[in-house]
DNA sequence: GGCGTCATGGCCGAAATCCGCCAGTGACGC
DNA sequence: GCGTCACTGGCGGATTTCGGCCATGACGCC
């Protein structure tokens, strides 16, 4: 049984999704409106909004610029190469970024995986909360977001690891 | 749309299905009761005995033994294999048996063929209709028959193929 | 700086391949 | 007559292979 809900946000409205376990709700999904791969919405999704209170109380917290670190149980998905190249991006620091290539060697692959890598990002289903927002072009260029160039952007400018005018 | 219908045989509750099409209903599957391979029914399937009439008298003649050859239409399915020999197996004449080694040389096969002809018969779906009981083993046993060799010897004596105390 | 090209790793869906199953038959030995 | 064996054709599910796709990066060239 999937649950979701949304959530209304500085970048529109999001939609969470998750998964009832023994511990708790572990969420599954954040996608931002228009996002590309979001998942669709099923008939045989419920909607209960009263499963995701920690998830929006962490969510109002950080967009108003007062949290800097989720701490929220995750359902676990993907490939075991995915799940190592998330669990490197929920190690990345607010404020800050890294390039594919850095994040890449950092978890001790050729230089040639970058580009897997940057697959592997863009497969990541828990947008912000996982910040994938953090990885970034060699080049410096914001390269590219499943939410949406103008979204990343907005969310390092929020963090401080962009200047508003740039 | 799937429909079906049961009708009651000397053998037992018969499992008739069909489906609808331009040119009426076309027949799909009859099955024996504990017949293997017969199709499990699904609570998407319609109960539509008024569609089957035609069925139900055409085997009603046949039991009686005033019916000899059945002029029904058959839905297709099949491989192209299944279905050269499905229609070998409707020229078969009433009362009469042939041996599957037989059939494999009418329809121009190696001798070795004689061993898939028989997993074509019985993945025939129209039990009685298409008379695969017709065709026996080149030692004259019976051999096999999905709704059980009980069924097929009644069927051939029924026919005046078997004398009824062999 | 921008643009085209190339190499490489991982992933996924489609196609190809492999394998076990069978309502047979004829040949052999008992 | 009866068990055993080898042999083959077709089928379906499982497995494997293959080709394309990508949120990269380095290089060479304007």
């Amino acid at each position: 049984m999937r649950l979701y809900t949304t959530f209304d946000s500085p970048l529109g409205a999001l939609l969470l999704t998750g998964v009832r376990t023994e511990t708790g709700l572990a969420l599954a999904s954040l996608s931002l409106p228009d996002q590309r791969n979001a998942p669709a919405r099923a008939d045989t999704w419920r909607h209960a909004p009263a499963e995701f209170a920690a998830a929006a109380s962490q969510l109002d917290a950080y967009f108003s610029g007062g949290l800097k670190e989720f701490d929220l149980p995750f359902a676990t998905t993907g490939t075991p190469f995915q799940r190592q190249v998330w669990a490197a991006l929920e190690a990345l620091p607010y404020g800050a970024t890294t390039t594919y290539g850095e994040l890449n060697a950092a978890l001790g692959g050729t230089p040639a995986r970058a580009r897997a890598v940057g697959a592997a990002i863009g497969a990541n289903p828990l947008l912000i909360l996982r910040p994938c927002h953090r990885v970034i072009g060699s080049t410096g260029a914001l390269t590219g977001y499943a939410g949406g160039l103008p979204a990343k952007q907005a969310l390092l400018t929020l963090e401080g690891a962009l200047l508003p005018t740039s």
